[in-house]
DNA sequence: ATGAAAGCGCTAACAG
DNA sequence: CTGTTAGCGCTTTCAT
């Protein structure tokens, strides 16, 4: 005698065909929706399906048809990214349109030593494909992946180039939109606080930044490196303050780093905008938290994410498809803050 | 003629067991780390397995073991909640427990309309349980999910009793500890900002507030009601401060809305907490974003997260085990807000 | 347009 | 302790 409650067990292709009075065949067709199917058979299977409560199941499915019908979101470490707005954003992007399609999301980690894991999820046949992100240049998951030919599409550009397919906001372009607003504003010296220089994401905004603003004549630009963090923030602003005393204009790479930093400026005695003009990256919420709402390069963290989604289930469909990449316009959002 | 760099075809359990010269069961045994095998054959055959480079496919075993290896996180609507710290906290203390079995984290949504879809990636065998976070009183899926005997944990108590499994904190507590310390500063007139009150997180806060701020002594405690956002924080300030100008203790239920109403507070020349003392509720990441460091109730979200994952995980294991309650202690955290 | 039959890769009785 | 056998539920030729 079976447990009591306990869930009918689901129908399967072969009863709805029994109640349908078809085979097992006509019964998948409709299911798939292939288009040759007699009308009037496919109302009655329709009828049958719904009757029996039908729906198919996926392990059976995957194991002909070679497909999981999940990616995933493989997280760089621990979990210091959790705390950080941008994953929020990701993952919405991404679930954007997944979920319509009814593509599973699975959140992976690919901390030190879990690399292999996430190949050989790939491998088993438990995931079709992987979006990596914030990968950095000592990262071996990249160069494994495309060895062993996997579906995988990068939130950034490689630290060092690869026919890889990737999605990244034009870094370089938005540090120099920062610069051009700094030295508009007759800064009289000026200074950044970067990310981690191991991705190329902080290095490009530090040399887009240094670049564009020795085009404006200014050649000595003070560059404390962070780690993305708001406490990072206020620890390099700190620093920085020490430094190099008389500095009127910030760029601070990112916005969590930014919040982080204006209390600092703020205990030292240094009201913003007046006496020092402070410019973030990414227009995430810490932007507008911020006291005054910061000025802020913008990047298209949901767009971006849900383009890299379907560019990888673009190449989960034809794995023969070439590499991309795809970079987007940043865009300067002016609030209080410079 | 198959692509140039296509990926070779998986080792099966068959060619493992050629190589090894046994049967596929036996290769199976070894892969399951049955005891019942002779350590000469399971030495023989881990040779083959590493030789052929196999590595089982999912698909495959979950067809016959009707174990889709893989549980759910079930955010409530579209993606209100990807903004919150605490999503990334939950993420994290349920991958802590995942992790290491193996098991596979999908995140889901159950916006309006959706909540078929999950109980559908349940019964299609494609999820073996799933966690529900941030309920609200009309939210069907807790009850179909119940009603279909799946394996479900909430991360709150649910509005109306149900014979549910659920982890939570000790909301009332937390609130009476939030209390006492207004109450200990000798505050004149305390008010509360709330969340939605159509949660029971929301309402038992209010709840407990108000019931210990009563056996304190303070017997008109008003309260705003706000959306667990950063803005509904500072919206709510305003209006507090308006109805009822001579606040000197507050109680803000979420750090994060905390964190909106502290600049309301400032831009009103009130002090904190010299003029003001706030106190909060989380200890999330914007407690430390304060301007000044926030003192607030903690409630151990990561603990609390492997908790679910644990129970749940246990209730898929053996789906008899009757129904629990696991309600974490909170803690108050002092620091320079109140 | 439909059905019959084969088989995806694995586990789990059941014999031996 | 090991091998044989029988499916799990589905898609997909291949005939018809």
């Amino acid at each position: 005698m079976p447990e009591p409650r306990s869930i009918p067990a689901p129908a399967t292709l072969e009863e709805v065909a029994r109640v349908a009075g078809v085979s097992r065949s006509t019964v998948s067709r409709v299911v798939n929706g292939v288009a040759t199917v007699d009308e009037e058979l496919r109302e009655t299977v329709t009828r049958a399906i719904v009757a029996t409560g039908y729906t198919p199941n996926r392990a059976a499915r995957s194991l002909v048809t070679r497909r999981a019908g999940a990616i995933g979101l493989v997280l760089p470490d621990e979990g210091r990214m959790l705390g950080d707005p941008y994953f929020g954003r990701v993952v919405g992007g991404v679930m954007d349109v997944t979920r319509p399609l009814g593509v599973q999301l699975v959140l992976t980690s690919a901390a030190a030593g879990t690399q292999q894991q996430v190949v050989a999820d790939l491998r088993q046949g438990r995931l079709d494909g992987v979006i990596l992100i914030h990968t950095h240049g000592a990262d071996p998951l990249p160069r494994m992946l495309i060895d062993s030919n996997l579906p995988v599409v990068l939130a950034a550009r490689p630290v060092r180039p690869m026919p890889i397919t990737y999605v990244d906001v034009d870094q370089l372009a938005g540090a120099s939109l920062a610069a051009h607003h700094l030295a508009d504003r007759d800064c009289y010296r000026v200074a950044t606080i970067t990310g981690p220089v191991s991705t190329t994401a902080a290095m490009d905004r530090l040399t887009g930044f240094r670049t564009t603003m020795a085009e404006r004549g200014y050649h000595d630009v003070v560059a404390v490196e962070a780690d993305f963090t708001h406490e990072g923030g206020a620890t390099a602003m700190e620093e920085l303050l020490a430094r190099c005393p008389d500095v009127d204009g910030i760029f601070i790479a990112s916005d969590l780093m930014a919040h982080g930093a204006l209390p600092v400026l703020r205990r030292h005695g240094l009201r913003v905008p007046d006496d020092i003009a402070v410019v973030g990256f990414d227009d995430s919420s810490p932007a507008l938290a911020c006291d005054p709402p910061l000025t802020t390069v913008r990047q298209p963290v949901e767009d971006m994410a849900a383009e890299m989604a379907r560019l990888l289930l673009g190449r989960i469909e034809r794995p023969d498809r070439p590499v991309s990449a795809v970079v987007f316009e940043p865009t300067l959002v002016v609030r209080q803050s410079a």
